[in-house]
RNA sequence: GCCGGCAUCGUCUAGAGGCCUAGGACGCCACCCUUUCAAGGUGGAGACCAGGGGUUCGAAUCCCCUUGCCGGUACCA
């Protein structure tokens, strides 16, 4: 081995749909490992499957690594030394692999049919024994003779019929062993000359100088056959480390079953990429016994192949819910409120609500500070529900939220009288102000502050759950507020 | 079935022989703050460290077995 030779790491998954979290978690911990060693993150599409190809999933995998911010060195769209970085455009180099093979003996023809494979196995699980090629094709004799029948031919690995156990210093779990004779012989070159993912990784792997790879379990029992090819290629290992898979809530492997699982998804659900990379990070490694709340910069420093996890970790959406909070309160003003107008005007189209003014993020900037601690996520709906009523010319209320006050009709009206009378003479129409003139208005009029603050809040807001009500009052402003008044005076009869 | 991996509160995890009568976080429950809701604060319930054998003066931590779960077993990745 070289000496300390700069680490390249990949992540290379398959066009076949929208990336799921647990595909992107293992973007990052490679994007992490890179940055954290000033190494290199290398993106390459493995769209060897023709058949699975997916359309728009090349575009969804760069989305989602450009939301979470994690840029790549080389790859699609960037190029880099070794382009191209999208396999089916790297054909021959499988191809001219998989007929070195065939010609140092490593590899052979295959003739057999996918009917005659599948009738193979069947009988194999009849007579209960593991299902695997039965290495008709590996005679000469058999082989030759079906070659001159002719028709599509693959080419398969000569596994060892025997030998030592083959290794894996898996950098997460030390070494696993495998016996050679439970290996088959795989398959290296399909039929239409496309490669199978064990022949064209390795193959990448090596002309891209991987250093190390980073993926997730479930290729942990289809290393074995890789490093076979590396001996037989006379290539140079890399290091290997097989991270936790991630569960859905029933501890399968998470698929579109489980509902949102694409990465996208949740940023349409109102998640923040900060808060995404965080929790991700968390799913699988941890910093120490405490530490919960990183940024992208402290993950970089911290993170270490070292403190990753063995066992496989379940999606918690709660845990994100709660984590995208605690990033929603650290935003500033001026992002919390571009993010509002966003979400409140993506809302309002959506719905066709009728609006007092356009949504500006000037406009907003005022509400950002009493709606902050409150939000969980920027999605629409839920924004809206908290902000909504700065926005529309009246709440759309009717008689309903009324019924959350305690006071009788009767009481309600004279009360709410009483306020307008109150808040016409007021000049000062501060949060303050309005404190100082409400307070003893309940006072005079023998209500609980609780009660009267109520019965105002759900005039001016339509909702017996807002913002604090003075600061609201003053944001919304003396004419508007009254108007709500005055508007819920006369519902009231 | 066979091969492989994993195994600490419901969930994410700390723990690399004595610091553990097992720590933190989410969620849950109470209380405090309080004009509602949040946020915040305090406290609480919640894990016989999957079970059983060893090793050791001493094991959540090391070894073995069992069990459970997960993954693989394709001309899918």
């Amino acid at each position: 081995m070289t000496q300390t030779q700069e680490v390249r790491v990949r992540y290379a998954p398959s066009p076949t749909g929208d990336p799921h979290v647990g595909n992107i978690r293992t973007a990052l911990f490679n994007w992490l490992y890179a940055r954290h060693t000033g190494g290199k993150f290398i993106l390459r599409i493995e769209d060897t499957d023709q058949l699975r190809e997916a359309q728009g999933a090349l575009s969804a995998i760069l989305q989602s690594l450009r939301w979470l911010g994690l840029q790549w060195d080389e790859g699609p769209e960037v190029g880099g030394p070794y382009a191209p970085y999208i396999q089916s455009e790297r054909l021959p180099l499988y191809q001219e692999a998989a007929r070195r093979l065939v010609a140092q003996g490593h590899a052979y023809t295959c003739y057999c049919t996918p009917e005659e494979l599948e009738a193979m196995r069947k009988m194999q699980q009849q007579r209960r024994e593991p299902p695997r090629y039965e290495r008709r094709c590996r005679d000469a004799a058999y082989r030759e003779k079906k070659a001159k029948e002719g028709g599509p031919s693959v080419i398969r690995f000569r596994t060892p019929l025997e030998g030592d156990a083959i290794v894996v210093h898996d950098l997460v779990r030390n070494g696993v062993s495998f016996d050679p004779a439970t290996l088959d012989d795989f398959v290296l070159l399909k039929s239409a000359g496309f490669p199978t993912y064990h022949l064209a990784n390795v193959v990448d792997d090596h002309f891209m100088h991987i250093t190390h790879v980073l993926r997730a379990e479930e290729w942990l029992p289809s290393t074995p056959r890789h490093l076979m090819l590396y001996r037989a290629l006379g290539y140079n290992v890399p290091k290997f480390g097989h991270l936790p898979m991630i569960l859905g809530p029933d501890r399968s492997k998470l698929s579109k079953r489980h509902g949102a699982t694409a990465l996208l998804d949740y940023r349409a659900q109102g998640f923040l990429p900060e808060a995404m990379v965080n929790f991700l990070a968390l799913l699988g490694w941890s910093l120490d016994d405490k530490t919960e709340v990183l940024s992208q910069e402290e993950l970089v420093r911290h993170f270490s192949i070292e403190r990753i996890s063995k066992a496989a970790a379940i999606f918690n959406i709660e845990k994100l819910t709660w984590m995208n909070g605690v990033y929603i309160r650290k935003m500033g003003p001026e992002a919390l409120a571009a993010q509002l107008a966003t979400a409140l005007t993506h809302h309002a189209q959506e719905k066709g609500i009728t609006l007092a003014a356009p949504i500006t993020q000037d406009a907003l900037r005022p509400i950002t500070p009493l709606v902050q601690e409150r939000l969980h996520t920027m999605q629409p709906q839920e924004v809206w529900d908290l902000c909504g009523f700065f926005l529309t010319p009246l709440p759309a209320y009717g008689d309903a939220p009324f019924r959350k006050s305690p006071l009788a009709p009767q009481a309600r009206r004279a009360a709410l009288e009483e306020t307008v009378v109150a808040l016409e003479s007021l000049e000062d129409f501060s949060a303050t102000a309005l404190e100082g003139a409400l307070r003893p208005l309940a006072e005079r009029l023998g209500l609980k502050t609780r009660d009267l603050f109520m019965l105002i809040r759900i005039a001016v807001t339509g909702t017996d759950v807002a913002p604090p009500l003075f600061e609201t009052m003053a944001v919304l402003g003396k004419e508007r507020t009254l108007e709500r008044l005055r508007y819920a005076i006369r519902l009231a009869g």
